[in-house]
DNA sequence: CGTCCTTTTGAACATTGTCAAACACTGTGG
DNA sequence: CCACAGTGTTTGACAATGTTCAAAAGGACG
């Protein structure tokens, strides 16, 4: 891989502070892949070969059971996925499939098992990482069992506004995906919007604004521990 | 702590690569205390004081929002519980109570940490049981939006009998907490049991027996990665 | 302009939760 | 040992929530 795409991969914290040598390294067999929108990277039950880090795009992470398929995360630039399968030599427990144009950092597994045993610094941040990727599975499991549809798209849309800093913002994501990420059918979710304009939401379109922020958060009641990533 | 209490924790994965004299020196800090059933240990937003390790008894990890509260899981012995939030220096996510008389050994999240920058092979080791959790909970998130409370109870039963290698077992739960552990009502848990008899289940009490393994199974789809612990 | 897919809407249905009451079980104190 | 309180479990009736199916409307794109 190029020295520019290594400066965007060394800016994660996971790589920030591991030796030069052993970056250099890792990268050596590191390659970099353009992907066109709506591509199956990887599918779950298959060997960890890569761990994966997303450049430019974004990555659904979802899982499929009896026909049932459901999102479980999106992955943005720039930031890694399936760290778990790649350091515990075990097959991925989700798929991962590009939702637009992307650019994907493909390292392999062996390399950063090998890095992960002889540079103690890379060892720390992976742990980091990995105890920062569980609290927020465990704090979307919170969403999920404590919560009904309608609240959990009520904190959704109170997380997405703060994020963006604005009251008023595009969604991100396609509504059909966004029902499957909060646990719900398209159907429901359109119901749901509806369900909010009396709490302070106007839809149009994939266009949102938030007119009453106070009265949206006195029906969501976020928290902290299941709605700040930061903690 | 006295040695022979030393020796269990020593025998975690966790704990047992470490250096003798670094383990030593984090035991120094570390002591046990008994608590009767139904003691709250830790609540959600304290900081995290302490890595717990479950010597004997059993303890519920559960979470609360808006007077709603849930069952996240069980830890027995001999493990730990809240490692992600001890490493991380962050509030934990979810609250700890005793379900019977149990035996902790309570481990200052601060010796933790530096241990984890001290010895190489305890870092990896946490790295390891991070993996592990996450994954854990992954499947456990799979499970929630894939399937029905019925299919979630189904394969709950054939985990249990296929842990205890018998088709027929005894709860090691009250009813009410497995059922808020599978994400449902008391009520609706009663009458899941009473669906599935026509798959091959029968309750007398917290007594179960299936009846018809292959005929539960023809029901349940049970998948590896959702069901099955080790990968 | 037509095609494909997403989104929305309506109606029927299924699942799950709530409330109330009865029953079972456990442990306590008389 | 029994009466009793407290809690967990089960059952029934009903309400709320969420899904399915069908169809129409809206958008994106060749």
């Amino acid at each position: 891989m190029s020295d520019s795409q290594g400066e965007e991969v060394r800016g994660l914290a996971l790589f920030a502070t591991m030796g030069d040598v052993n970056f250099k390294a890792l990268m050596r067999g590191t390659y970099v892949q353009n992907f066109p929108p709506r591509i199956d990277l990887i599918h779950e039950n298959e060997p960890a070969d890569f761990l994966h880090v997303v450049l430019s795009g974004a990555v659904d992470l979802f899982s499929q059971w009896n026909r049932r398929e459901t999102s479980m995360a999106t992955v943005r630039p720039v930031s890694t996925f399936i760290l778990a399968a790649s350091i515990s030599d075990l097959p991925y427990l989700m798929s991962a499939r590009t939702l637009e144009k992307s650019r994907i950092a493909l390292i392999p597994s062996q390399d950063v098992r090998r890095m992960f045993a002889a540079d103690t610094a890379f060892a720390t941040a992976i742990a980091a990482e990995l105890a920062n990727s569980y609290r927020t599975v465990v704090k979307n499991t919170k969403d999920l069992k404590l919560r009904t549809s309608l609240e959990r798209l009520a904190n959704y849309l109170l997380r997405q506004s703060r994020t963006r800093g604005a009251p008023d913002f595009d969604l991100t994501t396609e509504k059909k995906r966004l029902a499957s990420f909060l646990g719900m059918t398209p159907e429901n979710l359109s119901r749901a919007f509806r369900a909010l304009e009396p709490h302070g939401v106007k839809v149009e379109g994939s266009h949102i604004t938030i007119t009453d922020p106070q009265g949206l958060a006195r029906y969501a009641k976020p928290n902290p521990l299941i709605d700040d990533y930061s903690t």
